[in-house]
RNA sequence: GCCGCCAUCGUCUAACGGUUAGGACGACUGAUUCUCAUUCAGUAAAUCGGAGUUCGAUUCUCCGUGGUGGUACCA
């Protein structure tokens, strides 16, 4: 049995999207799970559209969700196997010698200045209604296609088709069919919007001579509000928002992985390695599934809380360095990374997403932070709370700082002294220290914060 | 219009032709916690409709309906 070589094909031609990403991640997983070879290859035949901004976009979003390529651009002097180039653009001449070899056997011919592939069969006129014109049909048998995930799946193609227009330029569905002969592909995955399309392609196969590789047409994403499969416009669509926004590109993964495959028992968040190991095309749905953006949320907060503290500290900073103009961020960034690293160990277990991390820690980076009315209207309303800002005050000087049981213990006893509960104390502090009522513990605020900084907080509130 | 694919809780999905139709997200209730979040316990929530095959159908077949994709000198 030969080597399994897969390829993810994508267009530079829009925002890499949702969509695009779960074709190539299903073509990694395949690719891994068999010890094959994942080529990425760039179909950048259309002029018009194609974009260099595009294209990085492409390597980055790959490459942040840890899609590695064995062949294809950016690996090494040739792409990093014999198949090359990986661009269509330079290509051409590639696809004349094939144009040309079906020219020879008579099975392209040109019409209108463009070349169309000819189907052998009976031909015969008809009038089609709905495009409202005389076409030339051809009696054909029907395609039959073995696809690794829908089965049998049988198709009737019966008009000839243009496989290089006037322009000159090769159109998608001969390059496409071509660059898998040429690059020995044996399985093509990809999306179910294809599989139509597979009728034409397995034609051309057979007009090359040459057997058609393995088919396996997942299921469409489709969006979660409305109709429709997922296009780059839909919220929530574009892979690079989800850079932006700080999310876990493992959690982004996982849940992708879960998108029309399992692993067969109940389990959901896995590590990758898991996954290889139980991925196989036959797994896969065969039903289109709707993009639920909670579960992605809820997988992300998942990965986030088990996140070692280093790594979770370093990708806080990398967030908040890419907050221009944001004045916490800014703050943060300036500040002594200790007590940045402090911050973000006492804010990782109670985040969702480290895009709350500004509006979260701005307090501890700067003494002009918002002051919830709502809140200080509560808390300053029940009881005394001048007395307990008074009490907190002379009692901080004395409290032993030196770890979070420390100061409850004190925090305690100060409560049980004035006949309060810790809750009494906690809230003024809370409010006083960081203007709202939610927040990391108390005491782990007490303690990064550092004494000074409280007293002087705790004096500002009591005016 | 024509052609293809698909069909289980709101969503993602399990279930050799025999299960009280399971899990997860979300929702709701309660418990835990210094706030919040987490965590924990619990509740509500599904086999698209109709024929057939079968002792027995979520599962197989057909029809319908719905969804979805294609139908280009786009990719």
């Amino acid at each position: 049995m030969s080597q399994v070589r897969v390829r993810f094909a994508p267009s530079p031609t829009g925002f890499f999207h949702i969509g695009s990403a779960r074709t190539a991640l299903f073509n990694w997983l395949y690719a891994r799970h068999t010890g094959g070879v994942f080529i990425l290859r760039i179909e950048d035949t259309d002029k018009e559209r194609n974009s260099e901004a595009f294209l990085n976009l492409i390597y980055e979003s790959m490459a942040w969700l840890g899609l590695n390529w064995d062949e294809g651009p950016k690996v090494g002097p040739n792409g990093g196997g014999d198949f090359g180039p990986y661009r269509q653009s330079e290509r051409g001449a590639v696809y004349k010698t094939y144009v040309d070899r079906l020219i020879a056997n008579g099975r392209a011919y040109e019409k209108d200045g463009a070349i169309w592939f000819k189907l052998l069969g009976e031909r015969f006129e008809v009038y089609d209604e709905h495009r409202k014109k005389t076409v030339t049909k051809v009696k054909v048998p029907p395609v039959v296609i073995e696809d690794m995930i829908r089965g049998r799946v049988e198709r009737v193609e019966d008009e000839d088709f243009v496989i290089v227009r006037s322009d000159g330029n090769p159109v998608f569905h001969l390059v496409n069919v071509v660059d898998d002969i040429a690059m020995n592909v044996t399985h093509i995955i990809r999306g179910e919007d294809h599989l139509s399309n597979t009728s034409k392609h397995v034609h051309l196969y057979e007009g090359f001579g040459v057997k058609p590789p393995a088919f396996a047409h997942i299921p469409l994403i489709l969006k979660q509000n409305g109709p429709g499969k997922m296009s780059k416009r839909d919220q929530g669509a574009l892979i690079e928002e989800y850079q932006r926004r700080g999310y876990q590109p493992e959690a982004l993964v996982n849940f992708l992985c879960l998108l029309g495959w399992n692993p067969g028992d109940d389990r959901e968040k896995m590590p990758i390695a898991e996954v290889i190991r139980l991925f196989d095309l036959p797994g896969v749905n065969q039903s289109n599934a709707r993009f639920d953006d909670k579960k992605l949320a809820h997988m992300n907060m998942a990965y986030l809380l088990e996140l070692a503290p280093e790594k979770f500290t370093a990708r806080a900073r990398d967030f908040f360095a890419r907050q221009a103009g944001n004045a916490v961020a800014a703050a943060a960034l300036a500040a002594d990374v200790e007590y940045f690293d402090a911050v973000m160990r006492l804010s990782q277990p109670k985040i969702k997403g480290v895009e709350e991390l500004p509006a979260y820690t701005g307090y501890f980076f700067s003494e002009e932070f918002p002051v919830d009315a709502k809140v200080r209207e509560k808390v300053m309303g029940k009881g005394d709370p001048q007395a307990r800002l008074m009490e907190l005050a002379e009692a901080l000087p004395a409290m032993d700082f030196s770890s979070d049981p420390a100061i409850e213990e004190a925090l305690k006893a100060l409560a049980t002294k004035n006949g309060l509960g810790f809750g009494d104390y906690q809230s003024v502090a809370r409010l006083a220290v960081s203007g709202t009522n939610v927040g990391p513990s108390i005491t782990g605020m007490f303690r990064v914060l550092g004494r000074a900084r409280v007293l002087a907080r705790l004096a500002k509130l009591a005016g």
